[in-house]
Parts: structure tokens; sequence; C-alpha cells
DNA sequence: TACTAGATAGAACGCTTGTCATAGTCGCGC
DNA sequence: GCGCGACTATGACAAGCGTTCTATCTAGTA
């Protein structure tokens, strides 16, 4: 239910997605939502963007740590995010990005899930780099590559055309070379 | 109307915004919606994105021609919505963003002026590039200063921190030099 | 088998939504 | 001063929303 929820809210965001929809696109019991989620919708989202989050973070794990230079690993993020998006269609993006756009003013419960999210993401590409360019620039980095993919998967999914993403992978190298001068 | 309706889709999004709201904030009469907008609510939202998108990008033509060194012009428009961001309580990030991740996959027309304006926007920075370091390299910068700016307000804004402009700010001279590596 | 707490079903609640129809008002050209 | 098109007000409309209610089912225990 929360994974149906999630796939949902990536595509439609929160408030297009409606409480009967998840039920039946999932399967779940439509007449339990108040005993399994009693604080309402506002609690779904929260559990959805805390599980997407985690499972985003797990696959970045496995994807960056599949190669030993770490920008050659970030360049593979960026692809496999390509991927994703094309191969659905163009709808999945950033899988908090929409619900985070819609509720972070809204709904401190879900703004805080969305916080954890993208610092564990963050997280990955810290240690990822942090052995070649020492924790400070690795953090800087992380700040820089994460805001450019998110950035790119939204242009990218708004213009249904992945030049950003391949845009930005092309030039990693040079940037990561450029904000840690010495590797 | 117009106006009105462009701030409650940047702050809340498309499905949040009733179309009542509009008219309470706005003043604008509310019983001439079918007549001003005889294809509904989703024909205000296309309107509304392409008047941000060209307030937006006059905006930033002001200022990106303040100085003369092009990448101090980027760092300006970078700070400067760091500032509307900040003294907004965050809900003033991207103003097409919430609007273009919600409806790209359902409203050809809403996409269309979305493209539109992230095109125009990337114009300027192309524009402002070109003289010193080429028109090709310069939309290569102009792709990724934009992807990084998008990114960066989006996560500034899910986090209520202005840190990952900051950063993208301080780091900006390097990563177009490394972009174009003969400037 | 009888009991109970946990989980589910389905309908109904009150409310808001976008849209539309009808009635009314404005203002400029004759 | 009048007529006609442009615009506005009011409210009804069906549909959908999130939530909640009561009745029913299920599983585990004594």
């Amino acid at each position: 239910m929360i994974d149906a929820a999630s796939t949902l809210f990536r595509r439609q965001g929160y408030e297009a997605t409606s409480w009967r929809e998840v039920t039946r696109t999932s399967g779940a019991p439509a007449g339990s939502i108040g005993f399994l989620f009693p604080d309402g919708k506002e609690q779904l989202a929260a559990e959805a963007v805390a599980r997407v989050g985690e499972v985003t973070r797990d696959l970045a794990v496995s994807l960056l740590s599949g190669v030993d230079d770490p920008v050659e690993a970030g360049r593979r993020w960026i692809l496999a995010s390509a991927d994703v998006l094309e191969s659905s269609g163009f709808t999945d993006a950033c899988p908090v990005a929409t619900v985070a756009l819609e509720l972070s003013h809204r709904s401190d419960r879900v703004q805080t899930e969305v916080v954890r999210a993208y610092d564990s993401w963050r997280e990955v590409i810290v240690d990822r780099f942090a052995d070649g360019y020492g924790p400070e620039t690795a953090r800087t980095i992380a700040e820089i590559f994460l805001a450019a993919l998110e950035g790119a998967l939204l242009l990218s999914r708004a213009e249904r055309s992945t030049r950003p993403l391949l845009t930005l992978a092309e030039n990693l190298d040079r940037i990561v070379a450029a904000v840690a001068p010495v590797p």
C-alpha cells in the first residue's frame, strides 16, 4: 500500500492522488485506512516518503559501489536515473520532489521525512567521495552533485528529454575536479 | 488574476489551489471564469506559467546585466533567488517547478509553456556567456547552471535552508571554469 | 466451542471542487 | 436614449474528496 502510494505520489503528486486510487491500485483493504493510518493522508505521505527515501538510498549505494572511480560512479547514478525516467515515459523522476514541493510549507511531518531522505542520499555521496577527496570537499561535492542531479531530473521530466541529465553526466568529471582541485 | 494564480501555484501547486481561492485573493470577478478561461483551470495554469516565465526571464536579464563578469552575474542570480526564498519564509522557490512536476504528464498545454519558460531562461544565460566562452560551451554552461539552480532551489525550499543555494554560489566560478576550460 | 482483540468491508457523512446556466449590469456606437 | 455586445453575479449541479461509522470477518487462546 505504501509502495503503491509512493509510485502515485511520485508521478502525480500528493493532491492529485486520492485515497481511493491508492487502495484501488494496491488492492489493499479500503476499509482499514482509518485503522492503519489514523492520522490520515498526511501520515501516508510521510511514510511513503520515508520508505522511498530508504529504497532510493540503498539503490544509490549499490549503484555507487560498482566501480572504483567515484566520479564514474556518480555518472552511473545519473545515467541510471535517465534510464528510469525515459523508460517510464518521463513520469518517474525524483521520487520525493513533487511531494516535497507540494507539502514543504504545510506539513512538518512530511517535510521532516523529505529532509531525512535528501540527507541520507547526500551522506551516500559523501561516503563515496570522502576517501579520495577528504570529508570536507566531499561534502561540497555531494551538495552540488545532488542539486545538479535533482535539477536535471526536474528539467528532464518537464521537457520530456534526457538531455539535461546527459549533459550533466558528460561534464561531471570536470565539475568534480573543479570543486576539488586536488584529487 | 493571472498574477494571483501564479503566486498560489508557485507556493502550493496546481491541485491544492482552488478556483475560488484565486478569485478571492485576486479580487477578480468570480463569475467570469467561464468567460475569461473557457478551457477551465488548465488554461489558467498555462497562462500563469507563461506569464511568470516572462517575468522571471526579464528579471534574470536585469540581474545578469548588472556586472561585467558573467560568472559574477550568475552568482547574483543565485543569491537573489536565495533572498527571495528566505524572505518569503521558504515558500517562493522556482515559480514553475511545482506545477511542472504536477502537470508534466497530464497537460500538454501547460507542459508546452513550462518548456518555453525554461528555454527562455536558458537563452538568457547563453546570451550572457556567449561573448566570452563561445556559443557552444555557453550552451553547456547554461544547461548545467539552470539544472544546478533549479535543484538547489528545490533542496533549499524543501530543507528550509539557503545552504544548497549558497554552496552553489560559492563554487560557481570553479564549475564554470571547469566546463569551459578556456575563458 | 466460546470468547476477544485485531483487522476488514462498504456505505454514508459533510464538504469542497470545477463547471455551467441564467439573470443581471455595464458602456460605447448610433 | 437606446440597443447590443461584453462582461459580471449568484448559485445550482454532479462528482469527488478525506474521513468515519457500524457491522462483519478472522485468528488465536482457553
